[in-house]
DNA sequence: TGTCACAGGGTAAACGATTACCCGATTTTT
DNA sequence: AAAAATCGGGTAATCGTTTACCCTGTGACA
């Protein structure tokens, strides 16, 4: 089987018709019979030809290929949001360029620019800058925004992130909690704030006292949540509830409590967020709010493909539903 | 500041020369005198132009992008790599494909075959096949391969797996293991075999008896770790090492111990495999083999770009050093 | 002074697709 | 039965680069 790459003159010349109406039967233009269709179609598939996509792309302006900005690739929750990603534009024949943004908004930037370059259709964009407004109205290019919602985002997929503060808050409270501390990411994305809001409203349903002092910030890393919790037990506020930005937080408050002679569940109950893999395999396990990642990344690569046909930049805000996951660390 | 896109064409046109010498000063092709350079580039910077990768793509047939394909993204081993390699590329000026073959030969296929039709200029492979001599025939495409080294592979980067399983066995013994099983990867993948390897030298090197019903295989991830070292228990084959595969099957495997009333590491030492930020963070943390991701990604961009430079598939391999890390597991 | 090398730069043909416009032959409409 | 519409298809311009080839002027060298 030799390989030389045949191109749509040949394939044009090889069955007789203008290269017109091999370009119209490949993108299924109208414009020809079943026959002439049938005969091209053979003759493409006897000599495994492929449209060159540079030449395709230099003509339409489009590419077939969108680009996803994330803080931390190594992160398992956002590494399960590419995965979903990219199975579904596998599908469209689409295919995505990853880019790792390491929670920096000048890397950001660069990606951004080097998208533009690439002439990417299209961006799914997880942010870690407050305010984006400039890549659609710079680069003309359609973005969907995960997760995290910067001032003058336009289309935004998100978990129910105040349901999720609101069941993580409640299933503590029903576990018989009464003083329930808060790991707040040190910024103020807004699902941290509404993750806040749930964990508030919980409180009040059920008629418990909100303590501020038990709201701690802390990094989004489990050295900084160790160290978060070890400092709440050393200052003497007690707590018998941790309610966690996510799975890994949880983990440096599990290992913190037990380093202070307490037991988990027995003494201080833990929530984390997420539902990664982490939380199913540390000692005890741990209940989570599950994020729905497939879900997450589905409707982005719909409401993205959406925007591209379209051409219109929407403003619309789809939830997506989070589960909360009993497990041991809450019973 | 309006975003026309200006082309070549323009640029040439304001700054009195042909679009020839445009593009040789793009390209450092020399044949132009420094004051023209300075007198086109104001021009460029000042109309913000930016070249069409697609029609550059089309004239050159390169496409400044490369792929990347990993069995499972979500797995930080692997993140970690692919983040290295984001790295080097971006700063070279290439864009990255990744693809996640969720360890299914099939649609790794599907991905190469998507990969060919967007024209990379190369592809690095992390395969879970074992024999794949055909991408580079079939499509002409250079390939490194990284971590797995498939029958017929070309230039491969590896680490030093065979010392990383001795390091790890010799750890353990010198902790006072005597009688040390080894979790296997239930596929026989080159680095396994390499590691087995290590485990074997070192037992002979100290005289250790070795135990062939205390090497046991078992799927890649902590269930099937942990529940092979439940049988390894209730079958009744006494151990007091435990030399793992990766750090997740450590895990596994430590709670499986621990579950069986065991304690470690009084009783069993435990070491992983991989050096990811679980072993850091486990309870009690894990003695493991660090390989270096950030080495391995660099080398594999360097290796890959050099193929691509002189157009030849060499069989180099590339062996990247271990490092022991040793904590509360094995003391 | 004639020849030559070289520096600096221009012209135009590719690369491989898409698509606006044109055209003749049927079929449908009035 | 004439006019209009539709069908099936061809021609050629175009997208934005790269680069082979051509050209001119200047200085070196014999």
């Amino acid at each position: 089987m030799d390989k030389k790459k045949v191109s749509m003159v040949e394939i044009a010349k090889l069955s007789g018709v203008s290269i017109a109406t091999v370009s119209r039967i490949l993108n299924k233009n109208g414009r020809y019979s079943p026959e002439t269709e049938k005969k091209v179609m053979d003759i493409i598939n006897k000599y495994d030809y492929k449209v060159n996509l540079s030449a395709k792309s230099l003509r339409t302006s489009k590419t077939q290929s969108i680009g996803i900005i994330v803080p931390d690739i190594t992160n398992e929750f956002f590494a399960k949001i590419i995965r979903s990603v990219e199975n579904c534009l596998l599908q469209k024949g689409y295919t995505l360029f990853v880019c790792d943004s390491n929670e920096n908004g000048e890397i950001e930037e660069r990606h951004i620019s080097s998208l533009a370059a690439k002439d990417v259709d299209g961006i799914i964009y997880i942010s870690t800058k407050p305010d984006v407004k400039k890549i659609y109205d710079e680069h003309k290019i359609p973005v969907v925004y995960i997760d995290r919602r910067p001032e003058n985002a336009g289309t935004l997929i998100i978990s129910d992130n105040e349901n999720g503060g609101f069941l993580a808050t409640q299933e503590l409270i029903k576990s018989g909690c009464k003083r329930i501390a808060m790991l707040r990411d040190f910024h103020d994305y807004s699902t941290v704030l509404h993750r806040y809001k749930g964990y508030i409203d919980a409180h009040k349903k059920y008629g418990i006292k909100i303590i501020d002092r038990l709201t701690v910030k802390s990094e989004v890393n489990y050295f900084s949540a160790h160290e978060a919790v070890l400092k709440l037990i050393k200052d003497g506020i007690p707590f018998d509830g941790i309610f966690c930005n996510n799975d890994l937080m949880a983990i440096g408050a599990l290992h913190a409590v037990r380093e202070s002679k307490l037991k988990v569940p027995k003494d201080v109950k833990i929530v984390g967020f997420d539902g990664t893999y982490l939380s199913e395999i540390c000692d005890p396990p741990l209940t989570t709010i599950a994020q729905n990642t497939d879900l997450l990344g589905e409707k982005s690569v719909e409401a993205l493909l959406n925007l591209i046909k379209h051409e219109k930049n929407d403003n619309q805000v789809y939830v997506i539903p989070v589960e909360l996951k009993k497990r041991i660390s809450t019973k």
